[in-house]
DNA sequence: GTGTATGCAAACCGTTTGCATAAGG
DNA sequence: CCTTATGCAAACGGTTTGCATACAC
């Protein structure tokens, strides 16, 4: 069980260490793609009684703390994950399947736009929709 | 005037050739940034008498046609734009504003991540968020 | 005990849908 | 004339807010 470690996370991030926000971080931890709102609330219902607002109230809370991280690929809605080391998505349109890569050389072209355009770079968003492996056959 | 370029290019997309249309096609090529639909729309009733509804509806038949493309900058709310030759956007986080750049080296990673994960990309998204040149005094 | 987190109800915003009317070709 | 576009009203999904209560520390 992950359980303490994610109590200690909320609180070096000055979170109270609720049940909902417990499992929410473990959650977090399991699932391999970015969960929204509605997927994050589902899974929680199924371990502890939590209401649609305060899944959202924590997501920003967790946003704020830098715990998670917001990302949108085009739905209407926000995904959240980890706020781990940089990556970038790979989205299948076909299954929705979304497949994480670790290497990015967009830092290189960063600079050049620095130096052409005068434009401070704090962060940019990569992402590539196409076909996962399965879905090509 | 444009108008008469931007009737035949919606006549050329088979969509009728209705005020409102004309005026959002000429709206889209005035403008310099992305437009969203309440800024389309707000735009729109300047000149013509046209409803929010009917706002959505063209976006999404001209999106259907390919006269425009989608755009989402983490706002809660999509932005569009005249779908001419690809091109990313560099967000300034303090005043809003949106450039061009055209240049783009991603191809090249793409062709990596083709390789090594068998993924099939069909089109990616690349934005920058940072300080614009004005916004970095 | 004190301040933070939660539940509930209600509202908000962007967007979509159904249906009858208007108008482009 | 026939089909497509529009307006209006209503609904939808994701998200936020106000307020009283419950709970973590």
């Amino acid at each position: 069980m992950k359980l303490h470690n994610c109590s200690a996370e909320l609180r070096k991030a000055k979170l109270r260490a609720t049940p909902a926000r417990i499992v929410a971080m473990q959650i977090f931890e399991k699932s391999d793609i970015p969960v929204d709102s509605t997927i994050l609330f589902k899974n929680l219902k199924k371990q502890v009684d939590v209401d649609r607002v305060t899944v959202f109230r924590m997501l920003n809370n967790f946003l704020d703390r830098g715990l998670i991280k917001k990302i949108e690929f085009g739905e209407g809605k926000s995904r959240y994950e980890l706020n781990g080391p940089e990556h970038h998505h790979l989205i299948c349109e076909s299954c929705g399947n979304v497949e994480d890569i670790s290497y990015c050389n967009v830092e290189n072209f960063g600079d050049e736009v620095n130096r052409q355009k005068k434009f401070l770079i704090r962060r940019h968003t990569l992402e590539f929709y196409g076909l996962c492996n399965n879905c090509q056959k």
